[in-house]
DNA sequence: TATTTGCATACGAACGTTCATTCGTAAAAT
DNA sequence: ATTTTACGAATGAACGTTCGTATGCAAATA
């Protein structure tokens, strides 16, 4: 296990209270507590709250956009990587379901500029991922049905793992990538 | 239309907002600005923020139990619940986005004892659904996998639609109820 | 006249953040 | 080898602001 730097800490601890109380009801008072240290002395190494948010939700973004890339390079075929992709998504959120729930559900307190990148990048990622449905659509690979909503129930898909993958409840990595894939490609298939 | 009390134009304003800047970011003076009074006023209709979340959340969550009520009395096939259950759900959605959006994002800012009363319709409500997925399974109606996984995969299906569906991209309610239902049923069934 | 509704004002608490200062350590200078 | 300088880390106090809410009184409504 690698040594963490202070600020490492602080952003970890920060990410997760963030999940669970949210991020306007999470007080840097809270987290310094978290962390063993007085709200003040926090910014000896972080500039300001909003500089928590923003670096947990970009650095996810970017994870998401990054491999995406590397997935789309292969040039296999509709299915294969739209299954790739849902296989992406539940490693993220199996392995750090932390960043992935405040990725996911607090971006929304971000402040311009962040918000606007943020808000840039995951309509690039988005619109990529439309894309290849609406092929899969033309192509007649998929389900002959209006495009956007066929994503929307693809990404819709992922979306409750982090939520429930708590302690003590773990859920079994593999398996729930079989299950979630197969389900849904077997949706969209024709 | 019927004409709404000051009380009932309150709350709606309120789950809009909680809707659109979430309860800890909505502050009362937020919300008296948009029905137009001032912060007091407010007290002269409602006796607190609190008890704001707490009435949308609550009605919400029996607004579910009641119809999950209807539809199991009727007694049908596996299938025919879980098709029941999603056009309702979906019903629901596209027609009042805002208390939905404010039941699934927002219920967790309720305080005791409230936040134990809708933990514990939500429990009761989801446990009926994986209980029939679960026969579904052991019928080997629904593909042999871990019903809680299928169970979270049907309920997820949804929670897209009230958030996309903004002014001016209304999404056609009947072709999202065909479509989504036909993708999960799919998805799930052996 | 009695009741409801709205307002101005005020409250204590909590918020994110700044500030001057202290402490310990490690490099630099003597 | 000893002293000086520099610096990162941490602190408690305080800042201005905003929060949800209480109170007392005026205006509107019944």
């Amino acid at each position: 296990m690698a040594k963490l730097t202070k600020k490492e800490i602080i952003f970890q601890a920060a990410a997760r209270l963030f999940k669970d109380y949210g991020y306007q009801a999470t007080s840097m008072r809270q987290l310094a507590k978290e962390v063993g240290l007085e709200a003040s002395s926090l910014y000896s190494h972080i500039s300001s709250k909003q500089e928590l948010l923003a670096q947990i939700c970009m650095s996810e973004a970017n994870k998401y956009l990054n491999h995406m890339n590397k997935v789309m390079k292969e040039d296999e075929g509709i299915i294969d990587i739209l299954r790739a992709m849902s296989y992406f998504h539940i490693e993220v959120a199996v392995e750090d379901p932390v960043s992935a729930t405040v990725f996911s559900d607090e971006w929304r307190y971000l402040e311009e500029p962040t918000l606007g990148e943020f808000r840039a990048i995951r309509k690039e990622y988005e619109s990529r991922i439309l894309h290849i449905i609406a092929r899969g659509v033309n192509e007649e690979v998929l389900v002959n049905e209006d495009p956007f909503i066929l994503f929307q129930a693809f990404l819709s898909s992922f979306k409750w793992i982090y939520i429930y993958n708590k302690p003590g409840r773990a859920l079994d990595k593999d398996q729930v990538k079989k299950t979630i894939t197969d389900v849904i490609i077997r949706g969209l298939q024709k």
